[in-house]
DNA sequence: CAAAATACTGACACAAGTGACAGCTTTTAG
DNA sequence: CTAAAAGCTGTCACTTGTGTCAGTATTTTG
């Protein structure tokens, strides 16, 4: 199949960066619309302005294109984890994710898009991931809540599902805007409605912890 | 484009509905799997094993397909929608709605994964649903909590954003459960794990909007 | 049991998309 | 300023998938 034998000369030129920051762009949104198989190289082609083959010429093939935007994807989930340590106050902690997630939601809607569907579909592209860098990340969180259980410090819940909580509660707003929308008789989500709905999320799931909302 | 012009002389003939119901339930693990556009009608086929051009006689299109699929699963949507009312207990109704959801994740994970896509994607089958039944419906059970709160049997919480907090957060043992089993490092969700789930949820939402969790 | 209704199937026509590549143009470097 | 490098593009070959249809097989029914 597709070896990996192209010019891509130096990693450097100023016209290759910028036209593939420009193409990963357009690829974003194409993706995040219509997923992987519903994406075509033509449509990205013309979101971005360029021939279908000028695409071609800066990924060799569709699955290429897929996997460099699942990477920038991936890098800002990464980055979106805010660094949760034993010494924190839980309370603190939990409330500044919470908001930091919330706001990654707002802020990277498609990005949340494109990983869900991944997931959704079979994660055929992030098995490697998942084992490498996602679980062990996922234990050390889990086992720092753990550990202010332990202490007293928060009622006994579940760390790992209080995780899949937040994420969920938070990433609903990115993946399933649309059905938000309808619901609230909405065209779109304000900023005021993220608000809400971190100070909402906040209130329901620290006070379900027994934890105090910080000033 | 596709008009509804073919034998579909009855909607009875035993071989008929026999035939249907295989069809659907293939096209239902098909669908979820890659979605509407990775689906192909051969695939369902094979599933089935039968002809492809067998599928063709039964559904006139891919699109006829999928929505019969897709109508079946906003059914079940519909069902798992427990109905509460303003005289229930708070507590006694949420914990139930919260278990319910929870076991509809349980029992028909590959519905919910299609609806979610089919949002996710632009919900481009759903918007009629969305306008004629999902408001009017969500609109009913918001107004039927904001007078719990109301009348001070619960914190004031917002409505919609509860209710989003629950199907998120119970879908999301569904949608994600691939990235929820490498979390865990499991290769599947027991039924263990789902109670589990079940008891976590109910303890943080119902302690979350100061309610006491029933016996 | 025969004719009508229903069920089934292979073959065909068509459309959409992918990836390869030769040759052209623009940019860069010496 | 010129040659090499990098960038660009139209075209072609190929694959996959959809939907139609004519004709065949099976089942139902009177």
């Amino acid at each position: 199949m597709s070896k990996d034998s192209r010019p891509k000369p130096y990693k450097s030129g100023r016209i290759r960066q910028d036209n593939e920051a420009q193409i990963l762009r357009s690829a974003e949104q194409e993706f995040a619309e219509k997923g992987f198989e519903g994406a075509s190289i033509n449509s990205i082609a013309k979101r971005a302005g360029i021939p279908r083959s000028n695409v071609h010429y800066y990924f060799n093939s569709k699955l290429d294109l897929y996997v460099a935007v699942l990477n920038g994807v991936i890098e800002l989930w990464n980055e979106a984890f805010s660094k949760i340590k034993p010494e924190d106050d839980p309370a603190e902690a939990l409330a500044t994710y919470i908001r930091s997630k919330v706001m990654y939601s707002r802020s990277y809607p498609l990005a949340s898009k494109i990983f869900a569907s991944e997931i959704m579909h079979g994660a055929p592209n992030l098995s490697n991931y998942f084992k490498e860098e996602f679980r062990p990340w996922v234990k050390k969180k889990a086992a720092v809540i753990q550990d202010w259980v332990d202490m007293g410090k928060m009622d006994p819940v579940d760390p790992y599902h209080l995780i899949f909580l937040i994420w969920s509660a938070t990433q609903h707003y990115a993946d399933f805007d649309l059905q938000v929308c309808a619901a609230l008789g909405k065209s779109r989500l304000s900023k005021a409605d993220f608000e809400k709905v971190s100070d909402t999320l906040m209130t329901i799931v620290l006070k379900g912890c027994g934890l105090k909302v910080p000033a």
